[in-house]
DNA sequence: TGACAAAGTTAGGTATAACTAACTATACTA
DNA sequence: TAGTATAGTTAGTTATACCTAACTTTGTCA
């Protein structure tokens, strides 16, 4: 039970510490102007995150002194920046995106990633560069894959049934009842109307602040609440 | 300059999005004590995210009440769903990463993916499916890939300095100095007693709370405080 | 050396997103 | 139909991570 290493860091703290290891570079001293600069935040919010960092024992920060990282503190910032690289290089390289918007997916992405994940793509990398070697050039082959299909979006993966509450047509729309959510009391009131799955009816008019909403269906009128309506789950685009 | 469509949502509400879309399936209804479970937070904190994505006219709230999703959080969530399934997708069946790793990862990683690296990405899985029906089973091939060579992990793209301040050494070791730090006063004392850039050093003794460091160099001893030391940036590993 | 600009800090405030504990509404069941 | 279990809410607290505005420190230069 002796201290074990506590690596949850959160997405901005590992920000800090990337940055804090770029600015370094040559010098292994950053500003916290140039901290704040490169992260695009206030120079307040650098004094804060270096208390952070200094408690978690990954820089050296003394009020108005330069900032350097301890070794921790380089060990989990390499380790990002290594990550950073991984992904980058994938969405470039092998995907084909632009340079500047792969950095920035990158950077958002390098949190989230796992171990396993990241091992697996720095695999792919090589796989692609091995494969390209041996006269079969992968990415360029996606190239020419991705222009001859430009607008393959179709991937929904569920079926997407557009249901939505009776509270939210337009007048004029015709739709037909897929479901009636709700308790007893009202749900039995508005069944006695003849409003139960399956019929079709029209919004008629809505009024401004879209309460009442009057509808028509098998041949009358009927007017209901907002409320009442929003527990009628209809299925839009009825011609008949 | 009339209502600019606010989709800045936060990860956490897409997440919430997400959960309500899923659990809606057949029901079309989704119940505060089931998004609770499925996102693994607490019940009243569904309550919270459910005023908020009212007041943004994405979910029809009403306290007490079952939840649905308006139109707009249904377009929201169901694109999301096919983010998620897109990654998804792409880790398990090209990368060959464990499915609920993968579906972790995605579900992490979903939110900050733009639409370039998805729809590639989602280019991607087409390129590969077509190329296994021609008889080249990429993913395929990359499995064995992976197995010729397990543990290729370098992708460092930076050159790791392990670049220390004096005071994280632990005694009985040798280092070079790489840098002094600070301003001139201090700077100054410690450069008169020998203490430059290129100096060899060895670390004798440290006081049980780091403070003062005792070291060895060019035959003499000299006692630092942290203060001083942490601002001598040395090289460890040094043999002589 | 003393004034000034730049860098850094503090104080105080906002928003998000979670939690626990206590309360209230709803639904079920005897 | 009354009592109770479950679901849902409110209130109050915590932690993160940002902000602005005002203050302090540091270094430079006339």
């Amino acid at each position: 039970m002796t201290a074990i290493k506590d690596n949850n860091l959160s997405a901005s703290l590992e920000d800090y510490l990337e940055a804090i290891f770029n600015l370094a570079g040559a010098s292994n001293v950053a500003r916290s102007k140039d901290i704040a600069k490169s992260l695009g935040v206030a120079r307040s919010s650098v004094t804060g995150a270096l208390r952070v960092l200094k408690k978690k024992g990954l820089a050296n920060y003394r009020p108005y002194d330069y900032v350097t990282l301890t070794k921790a503190g380089q060990d989990i910032a390499a380790e990002v920046v290594r990550k950073h690289n991984i992904i980058t290089s994938f969405f470039v390289n092998v995907l084909g995106v632009e340079t500047d918007i792969a950095q920035q997916a990158a950077c958002r992405a390098e949190h989230t990633l796992g171990p396993e994940v990241i091992s697996k793509l720095l695999c792919f990398i090589g796989f692609v560069n091995k494969n390209s070697k041996n006269g079969y050039d992968l990415a360029d082959e996606f190239k020419r894959f991705c222009k001859s299909r430009p607008q393959n979006n179709s991937f929904s993966g569920k079926q997407m049934s557009s249901t939505v509450g009776l509270d939210e047509v337009k007048p004029g729309q015709k739709c037909k009842i897929v479901r009636i959510i709700g308790r007893s009391g009202v749900n039995k009131r508005i069944a006695d109307m003849g409003v139960v799955p399956g019929t079709i009816l029209e919004v008629q008019r809505v009024a401004p602040l879209g309460d009442p909403i009057d509808v028509k269906l098998k041949g009358y009128r009927l007017s209901l609440r907002k409320e009442e309506a929003s527990k009628i789950m209809v299925e839009l685009g009825q011609s008949e």
